[in-house]
DNA sequence: GCAAAAGTGTTTCCTTTACACCCATGC
DNA sequence: GCATGGGTGTAAAGGAAACACTTTTGC
């Protein structure tokens, strides 16, 4: 029995950064095979003795260098015919990093890895693209019901960089005072005795940071958090 | 190289059902191999010439006689030993299904279905047990900001079903007034003029019917659910 | 001193909750 | 006629939304 007659299982990533304002995605260029040459998700298949976060984070490092510090499955996808060459079921994660914590290094399998503006994404191999708007979907619904995000920002910012991460990916207006009063109702954001170093022009922010501690408490208890999306 | 340097996919069911009050799940015995008598998940592996959703409702018939007609992908469980005697990651799904619907009829390599109830469920086969409750979890979590369950029921029943369902589900008392009050109020629950016939004692309630075309419409629309757990 | 962003409270409105009595039916 | 579940409205409380002026800084 041949290869052909067995369902390869692979894993992918919907990798999002932010950066000024801006919602990014990280994509590969394929070195090998099939779709060379054509932009791509960091992913592969997975090793026998892996699970598959493993084989994310792996995949991830190998073709972008990125660690990404936020994962979460979002869907496995296993229509017959997305890749022609044979039958792959891949699971794909979605992953959110700092982008300006790590240096992009190709490696292995993919030629370069660079980030793209979310409204501007080539168009990728297979059925990428389909995954990629599924994790685009999952991350604002996401966030618009649970306060992630914290992964996109440095570890000590201003609050309005959260304002502007929260605007920038639901794509909506969100009332300034209202947001700040509702997040820190909540406790795990906490002030700290530091000014935002003057990034232009305009009355430098106190910075905040997350207390990731505070918020595990909390989401154990059940929080109850909803940015409404009007 | 042999078979066992291979990943299997596999997929399983994690199937409710609502009678009288009460939830339950769906199991079957297995007849051959490994675990064999124990309980577990229907469920198998994926052949190469199908979907993974159409896999699970060919094992689901297979194995129980059941037909789901609601089926949602619940997670991808990868763990490397989860299976002790070779690699296999399976794609759980939940199904919801009216079991008065269904004689249960186990076929292939089931020798048994069975209805259990959930709060009396015996311990499953390899990571079932594990399977199960993330299935109740997400039924709990799904059920309490969609409505969802309509598939639990007879297509026209009274508003004691639909109570007695989410309470059933949540484990949690509601309100009856308030209840009944906001899901009217979106519209997809039409009132018919049929009357349930005497099931026991008491006034007869009006039958009402989901109408899953409008539900799909506000759905489109970002419909906004909500019933609190407290 | 002016342009730019940060910081801050109060009022209005709407949604959610709590709550109790009458009605129809079977026995 | 009584036991059982069905049907219904209103008031109080709480959370969300709308809204504008003052402060600090760089230039």
């Amino acid at each position: 029995m041949s290869d052909e007659q067995n369902i390869k299982l692979a894993v992918d990533a919907v990798v999002f950064g932010y950066m000024e304002g801006e919602l990014y995605l990280l994509l590969i260029k394929r070195k090998y095979g099939y779709n060379k040459d054509s932009w791509a998700l960091p992913g592969g298949f997975v090793e026998n003795g892996e699970t598959l976060e493993q084989a994310v984070k792996r995949e991830l490092i190998e073709e972008t260098g990125v660690k990404a510090n936020y994962l979460e499955q979002l869907y496995t996808f296993g229509e017959v015919e997305r890749d022609h060459r044979r039958r792959v079921v891949s699971v794909a994660y979605i992953g959110l990093v700092n982008p300006q914590l790590f240096e992009l290094e190709a490696d292995t399998d993919a030629s370069e890895a660079q980030w793209f503006l979310i409204r501007e994404l080539p168009s990728l191999a297979f059925d990428h693209d389909h995954i990629a708007q599924s994790g685009l979907k999952r991350l604002r619904a996401k966030l618009s019901y649970e306060p992630i995000g914290f992964e996109l920002l440095n570890s000590k910012f201003p609050f309005s960089d959260l304002e502007q991460l929260y605007q920038g990916i639901l794509g909506k207006h969100i009332d300034r005072r209202n947001f700040r009063k509702k997040l820190l109702s909540f406790g795990f954001i906490e002030e700290t005795e530091e000014y935002a170093t003057h990034s232009g022009s305009g009355r430098p922010g106190k910075l905040f940071e997350f207390n990731e501690q505070k918020y595990s408490e909390l989401k154990a208890n059940g929080i109850h958090f909803e940015i409404k999306l009007a």
